[in-house]
DNA sequence: TCGGCGGTGACAACCGTTTGCCATGTGTTG
DNA sequence: CAACACATGGCAAACGGTTGTCACCGCCGA
């Protein structure tokens, strides 16, 4: 069932009948309808490769995490694949296991496959970005490179809203616990924590870093507890909440022995015990943002210059896992 | 670059490029080497469409959700993702938001951009499925059908243990949680539970059925309270999940006053408010299984009669949800 | 009545591979 | 030494669309 077997049960060439599907406008109106119920009546279904041989276009884009295991990017990936089906795209998905080269590896290679790609948190120097981008039409998130589009979640002004919360409860010695240290994210967080405990002439302090994984909590939290802090902010939530059952193993009460922070508000951090007080980001919306980022830059009639770069705030959650000292 | 560039600059036809790309052995030791010097020097990259065109082969397969927000799927698609890299294809999700149409229109069109597909969880009815099946190679997870390979993880019989544990605990009167009416999962579940039962001369009783979705779980526990059960066996973690909170929120006490347990042992069941007490079915390995049992039956040169149908076995992980009444 | 114009549809080249078939050259066997 | 088998590599035809170019149509105004 090809367009040529619906061109022959037409009576028209195969081009009129590639454009009466493809681009509807270019033929009259009582041939397109013609073809059109022909190719219904005949489960003709368009052949993707073939499509995208000749016209370059695969109508693919790609998610790119550096773990799929991270609670964090299930919300992208919903994100994401709402957008991408609305704007009929499909949705490939792809991990790189934390490694930059295998970012570069499989995007490069992929690139003749793939219109565009999101990358969640890229591990690539800024200059492998750049030149990664001018081979395949990207997009970043919480990534913010010149001259590649990208969605930023404003986690750092949240960590602003964080520490004013521990402070007004009474806390003066707040740590911070550090993620990867390659990741881009995990360094802006700690620049934010320093500059809003100052604000408060207090001390920025942080222990790690840690290895991303709730397994990484076990040892935060001990390190935690050895830094005498009361209070502490962890990079994301995957580690509160895993800082939150070691402390639980140990008998340390949250907040009354010591607050925790968690950010992104991951699934999990609503029904923890205690639930856990956070910095809500909106990374399905984020994941849904960078699709219309990347599409609309993808589509040839369209007001070319958007914004390049948006930024998503953040707010704070109030749970229970933070609260005053009880001596 | 194209392997024609190749083809000029090592000094063969096109057609000793392609096979000293794609089957080296088709071609002597020296000019092999030779060509793959040369398109590693000139940095060529297959382009995946013409193969496809050509071979007919894509190199993807799709993992097929009902829907991508729950995270019981969220270890499939890492089981799926694993492996899928490992067997060298690419991933491609779909998200059919729990309808069977759009289950069968989506693979119906994508059909020849699909190597194949896994079907996490098909709403389709068996001769849907078995058409399906003719127009693309599936395998199904959690969904037994004549004549499709499938991998279904064995929750039922973890039920019989479930109810073992609850019967010893000293309850008695035991209410299963049911969910979506369509979901074979729902009616395997309900159906173990009630031979389970019976085994001990117990009356099965149900509430329900309710919508996917951890919201879900307020009206169930609500339904359960109202039932005079002692304790409840969940259709899924979610529906467990969300029960807790909403029990805790009426004061009620889980477990003194009510067990509950759950099915699947997603992410977060062991950080809640009781841990909870669930089945703990290998879903990432069913994941793998999944893609094994696909990719052996796309590769031509495999000892075709592989095992149509592997079940998974599950058990019960007792963790805080469930215990004795304390009247 | 004729030249020109906008709109419609056909022709054919091309996209980059794979692969069946065949010619050649080499080594093996009787 | 002849005949044969086999390994190797070349030719060219697909695969199923898209799209630039052009011929043709009827209609308009001059």
């Amino acid at each position: 069932m090809t367009i040529a077997d619906i061109a022959a049960a037409t009576g028209v060439a195969v081009s009129t009948v590639s454009r009466a599907l493809s681009r509807p406008s270019r033929v009259s109106a009582a041939t397109r309808e013609r073809i059109q119920a022909v190719a219904r009546e005949l489960d003709y279904v368009p052949h993707p490769p073939a499509r995208a041989l000749a016209s370059g276009r695969t109508g693919t884009v790609a998610l790119v995490v550096s773990d799929v295991t991270n609670p964090f990017y299930f919300g992208m990936i919903r994100g994401t694949q709402q957008q991408l089906t609305a704007a009929g795209y499909a949705h490939l998905l792809i991990d790189t296991e934390d490694s930059g080269e295998r970012e570069v590896e499989m995007l490069h290679t992929m690139r003749r496959s793939l219109d565009g790609a999101i990358l969640g948190a890229s591990r690539l120097p800024a200059r492998a970005l750049v030149a990664l981008a001018a081979e395949i039409p990207l997009v970043t998130v919480n990534r913010n490179v010149r001259g590649v589009p990208s969605v930023v979640i404003d986690t750092p002004a949240g960590i602003a809203q964080a520490v004013e919360h521990l402070v007004s409860l009474g806390h003066r010695d707040i740590v911070y616990v550090s993620g990867p240290a390659q990741s881009w994210s995990n360094q802006a967080r700690w620049q934010a924590m320093r500059t809003a405990l100052e604000r408060h002439s207090l001390g920025a302090q942080r222990v790690g870093p840690f290895p991303s994984g709730r397994g990484s909590g076990s040892a935060a939290a001990d390190a935690v507890l050895n830094s005498g802090a009361t209070a502490c902010v962890a990079f994301n939530d995957l580690f509160a909440l895993g800082m939150l059952t070691r402390l639980r193993e140990r008998g340390v009460r949250v907040p009354a022995d010591l607050s925790v922070v968690g950010c992104d508000d991951i699934f999990g951090a609503d029904f923890s015990n205690p639930p856990l007080t956070t910095l809500t980001a909106p990374i399905e919306q984020a994941g849904r943002m960078a699709v219309s980022l990347l599409v609309s830059r993808l589509d040839p009639r369209a007001p070319q210059p958007v914004r390049r770069t948006v930024v998503l705030p953040t707010y704070l959650t109030v749970r229970e896992s933070t609260g005053s000292l009880t001596a």
